[in-house]
RNA sequence: GCUACUGUGGCUCAGCUGGCAGAGCAAUUGAUUCGUAAUCAAUAGGUCGGGAGUUCGAAUCUCCCCAGUAGCUCCA
C-alpha cells in the first residue's frame, strides 16, 4: 500500500494543479493509501469531479469560519453543488451581507494559513461522543444515520473537526479565490416542516481571474432578466395590483401570438384536434376528477347561485367531458386533442417569479386518448414534437422522468405498467435522463422538459404524463375490434408548457434581440431628412403588403440618434433612407446584429427577409 | 407560506447620525433638417409602497399591512 501522492509522483502526473484522484472511478484524496498497481487518474480544477472536491472542502472552510466567529453556531450539511458550495447552519447570529464579509476574511485567514486536511476514522459510539462533546446535535443525527458497516470519517483543519465522507483537498491554501454570494433560509432536511437553518452560499476558484469572469458572468446574465426586457421592450408586465397575474402589452402580444400560431400550425400537422373549455366548473367535476382531494388548497373558488366553483387549475376534465360526448370506436383512436387553456393556480407568495411562475398561465395542452397498445408509440411522437420545437428556438434541455409521489391515486400494477412505458420511450428516444424518484403528479408518472433561465435555474415547461386514472374516474370507453367496451389510456401532455413561462424564457434566450421571425417588430424606417418622407410611405406601405411588421421613426433627430434608439429597441433591421437611396430608388439596410448596411433595392430586402422567416432563423 | 433583504418622478439611482425631496435617462415645448449607437435649450413630473405610532419636526426611528428580490418549500 501507497499514498497515492506518491504513486502520482513517481508516475510523473503530479503537478501544482491535481487536487485530487480517481481509482475506479471513486475520488480520493491525494493522501489516501492504496495498492501500488492500482489506475490512478489524477484529478485537477478543470475535472467536474475535481470541482466538487474543491467547493466540497472550501464549504468546510466557510464552516470552521462560522464556528471560529460565532462558537454558538450548530454545523449540519456543507455540500459542493452544480456552481459552488453551501453550508446550512442553525446559529443564534442572523447572517447578512455584514457578517458574510467577517466570514469571508476569516476565511481568508485559514486559507493563508493553509492548514492541511487530514482524515480520520472513528467507530461509532466515538464519533457520537466527540460530536455531543461539541455540541453538534445534527451531526450526531447524521452519525445515527450511516449504515453499519459504512466507515464514519471526519476531517480535520487544524482544530477544526467535521464529520465528513471527502475527500479534500490536502490543503486550504489552495483555494485561491472565493466569495460568498448570499445567505438564505433552507429547512432542514429540505422539510417545510423543519427548523429554518440559514444556508451560506460561495463560489472558489484556483485563481482570482476565474472569479472576476464567473462574477461578471452573472451581472452580464442579469442584463437578459424577462421581467426587465418585458418592461423595457413594451412586452409584458406585473403590476402590484395584480400579483402572479401577467399582463401582455402590444408587442408581447404579437409575440405570443406568433408562437400560438407556429403552434395551431404544427399542431394540426400531427394530427391534433383543438377544443376550448370553459375556465370554471362547478366543484362536483373536480371532486369526480381527484383535483379536490389533491389540490383543493391551490384553487380558486366562488360561489353561483349556490353552487361551490372552481377555477380551473388544470384542463383535463373539461377534455374528460368533451370526449365522453360520443362513443368512440378503437378505429378513432390515438384521439389528439389539444387546447390552449387558461389555468389559474394559487401559488404562495414567494414562489411567484416573473412570468416562470405565475397564479394564470396558458398550458398548451393536449389529451391523447389511445389503446394500450399505442401508449409507446404516442409517447415517442410527443417527445419527438417537443423536440422539434425546442430545437426551431435553438433551445438544449434536460429530460427528467418522474416516478409515484405519496399521495398518489392508482393501483402498483398500473404505476409499474406506466413508468415502464415512460421508461421504454425514453430508452429507445436515445437521449439521457435523470430519475426524480417520488416526484410524479397523483394520477400518473411523467417525463419533464427542463429548460434553463438567464442566471442556469431551470424551469420545467414541457411535459409528458401518462394517465390510467382519469379515464376510470370518468369512465372512459371505447369499442374494441372484439365490439366490447374498453378503457382507454390518456396521456397529458405539453410542449410550450406554459406560454407564459415559454416566452420568459425565450426572452432571457434572446436577450430580448428576438429572430426575424418572431420579432414584434421586423424593421423600422428611418428617414433622414423631411423630403424624403413620402418615399419612406410608399416602403411602409409595401412591406406591411407583404405581411411584414413595420415602424417608422420620422422625427427631427439626427440618424445616429434614431439608429441608437431601434438598437436599443431590439428591431431587427432598419432602413436607413435619404437622398442617395430615394434617388436611386434603394434602401439602406442596416442588420442590427452586425450593424452592417447594405444597400439593395426592396424586393430583394423582401426576398432576403421572407427566406429568414420562412426558415425560422436564429 | 418560511428566512434574509428591498421599496424615493415612467426607468436607473443619490439623499450620512431625523431639519426645505435631488440627478441622469425618458416625456413635453422651442430651435436645429442633420448619412449609421445620444444636437442644444427650456418646461413639467414625487403625499418618498400603504397605514398607525414616537418626535417641535419623519423619506430617514418603531410597529402592522402590501408588493418585490434571492433562496427554501411547493410547482408548468
Amino acid at each position: 500500500m501507497k499514498k497515492v501522492y506518491d504513486i502520482l509522483k513517481e508516475k510523473n502526473l503530479i503537478s501544482r494543479s491535481v487536487i485530487a484522484a480517481q481509482i475506479n472511478g471513486e475520488t480520493v484524496d491525494l493522501s489516501a493509501m492504496t495498492d501500488e498497481n492500482s489506475e490512478i487518474k489524477p484529478l485537477t480544477f478543470d475535472d467536474p469531479e475535481g470541482k466538487r472536491v474543491f467547493w466540497h472542502t472550501a464549504s468546510h472552510v466557510l464552516a470552521a469560519a462560522v464556528k471560529n466567529l460565532y462558537p454558538e453556531s450548530k454545523l449540519t450539511i456543507g455540500p459542493s453543488i452544480d456552481n459552488g458550495f453551501y453550508y446550512d447552519i442553525d446559529s443564534d447570529t442572523t447572517f447578512n451581507a455584514e457578517t458574510l464579509q467577517a466570514i469571508e476574511d476569516e476565511m481568508a485567514k485559514i486559507i493563508k494559513e493553509d492548514i492541511k486536511e487530514e482524515k480520520f476514522l472513528l467507530p461509532r459510539d466515538e464519533a457520537i461522543k466527540m460530536m455531543e462533546e461539541k455540541n453538534e446535535p445534527y451531526k450526531v443525527l447524521l452519525i445515527d444515520r450511516i449504515p453499519e458497516g459504512d466507515e464514519i470519517s471526519f476531517y480535520s483543519q487544524g482544530n477544526f473537526i467535521d464529520l465528513c465522507a471527502g475527500p479534500h483537498l490536502y490543503s486550504t491554501g489552495l483555494i485561491k479565490a472565493f466569495k460568498l454570494l448570499q445567505c438564505t433560509g433552507a429547512y432542514w432536511e429540505g422539510n417545510a416542516k423543519n427548523k429554518m437553518l440559514q444556508r451560506i452560499y460561495g463560489i472558489a476558484f484556483t485563481k482570482k481571474s476565474d472569479l472576476d469572469d464567473y462574477l461578471n458572468k452573472i451581472e452580464e446574465a442579469k442584463r437578459r432578466d424577462h421581467r426587465k426586457l418585458g418592461r423595457e421592450l413594451d412586452l409584458f408586465d406585473i403590476y402590484d395590483e395584480g400579483p402572479g397575474f401577467p399582463f401582455f402589452l402590444p408587442k408581447g402580444m404579437v409575440l405570443r401570438n406568433l408562437l400560438e400560431n407556429y403552434w395551431r400550425e404544427q399542431h394540426k400537422i400531427h394530427g391534433y384536434q383543438e377544443i376550448k373549455t370553459p375556465i370554471m366548473l362547478n366543484q362536483e367535476l373536480w371532486h369526480r376528477s381527484g383535483h379536490w382531494d389533491h389540490y383543493k388548497d391551490n384553487m380558486y373558488s366562488t360561489k353561483i347561485d349556490e353552487t361551490d366553483f372552481s377555477l380551473k387549475p388544470m384542463n383535463c376534465p373539461g377534455g374528460m367531458l368533451a370526449f365522453k360526448r360520443k362513443m368512440h370506436s378503437y378505429r378513432d383512436l390515438p384521439q389528439r386533442v389539444a387546447e390552449l387553456g387558461l389555468v389559474h393556480r394559487h401559488e404562495l407568495s414567494g414562489a411567484l417569479h416573473g412570468l416562470m411562475r405565475v397564479r394564470c398561465f396558458t398550458q398548451d395542452d393536449a389529451h391523447i386518448f389511445m389503446t394500450p397498445d399505442q401508449i409507446e408509440s404516442e409517447i415517442f411522437g410527443v417527445m419527438d414534437l417537443i423536440d422539434n420545437f425546442y430545437n426551431t428556438f435553438g433551445f438544449s434541455y434536460k429530460i427528467e422522468l418522474s416516478t409515484r409521489p405519496e399521495n398518489s391515486m392508482g393501483s402498483d400494477e398500473q404505476w409499474e405498467i406506466a413508468t415502464s412505458a415512460l421508461k421504454a420511450a425514453l430508452d429507445k428516444n436515445n437521449k439521457p435522463y435523470i430519475i426524480n424518484e417520488g416526484d410524479g403528479a397523483f394520477y400518473g408518472p411523467k417525463i419533464d422538459f427542463h429548460l434553463e433561465d438567464c442566471i442556469g435555474r431551470t424551469w420545467q415547461c414541457g411535459t409528458i404524463q401518462l394517465d390510467f386514472q382519469m379515464p376510470e374516474r370518468f369512465d372512459l370507453s371505447y369499442i374494441g375490434q372484439d365490439n366490447e367496451k374498453h378503457r382507454p389510456v390518456m396521456i397529458h401532455r405539453v410542449v410550450f408548457g406554459s406560454i407564459e413561462r415559454f416566452i420568459g424564457i425565450l426572452t432571457e434566450q434572446y436577450a430580448g434581440a428576438f429572430p426575424l421571425w418572431i420579432s414584434p417588430v421586423q424593421m423600422r424606417i428611418l428617414n433622414i431628412g423631411e423630403n424624403n418622407i413620402s418615399y419612406c410611405n410608399e416602403l411602409e406601405a409595401k412591406l406591411t403588403e407583404n405581411s411584414f411588421r413595420v415602424e417608422t421613426d420620422y422625427r427631427n433627430e439626427k440618424i445616429g440618434y434614431k439608429i441608437r434608439e431601434a438598437q436599443l429597441a431590439k428591431i431587427p433591421y432598419m432602413l436607413v433612407i435619404g437622398d442617395k437611396e430615394e434617388q436611386n430608388n434603394l434602401i439602406a439596410a442596416r442588420e442590427r446584429v452586425t450593424g452592417k448596411t447594405e444597400t439593395m433595392d426592396i424586393n430583394s430586402f423582401i426576398e432576403k427577409c421572407r427566406e429568414e422567416v420562412n426558415t425560422k432563423k436564429i
